[in-house]
DNA sequence: CTGATGACTATAG
DNA sequence: CCTATAGCCATCA
């Protein structure tokens, strides 16, 4: 088997590794019950990479305005929605939330530990 | 290869 | 509450 044995992961093998842990991330994103948020760190460990908080962040950078992935359910461990407060992200992640039942406090965490998924 | 970046996180002061 | 620091890891120049 010509090549078949080569440990040595190719450009299109990593592509590819890439492409299913975004999938994998989409997915769990994806599960989120509405009226609920989750970390980016909880994301990436319920879909199999932990310590992968960055690579949750990274999956939501340059979807679609369309998407059907809930990305606005995702905020920091902190309980706080991770973009700059007061840009147009922050505002319409928040917006979203609050359509959902979603509220923050002053300071602007999430009003209640309530809204935290864990997974199913 | 190296170094910088970032919608992160935990810990310390 | 804040900032600083270290750890983390895919991606980019």
């Amino acid at each position: 088997m010509a090549g078949s044995g080569s440990n040595k992961p190719t450009k299109e093998d990593r592509a590819q590794a890439a492409e299913e842990r975004r999938q994998r991330l989409w997915q769990v994103i994806s599960a989120i019950p509405p009226g609920r948020v989750c970390s980016y760190g909880g994301v990436a460990k319920l879909a199999g990479i932990p310590n992968g908080a960055r690579q949750t962040a990274w999956s939501l950078r340059y979807l679609p305005r369309d998407t059907k992935i809930p990305w606005f359910r995702v905020i920091n461990s902190a309980g706080r929605i991770a973009m700059p407060a007061g840009s147009r992200g922050y505002r319409e992640q928040r917006r979203r939330l609050k359509a959902e039942g979603v509220t923050f406090n002053k300071s602007g965490r999430i009003a209640s530990r309530d809204f935290w998924w864990h997974g199913d």
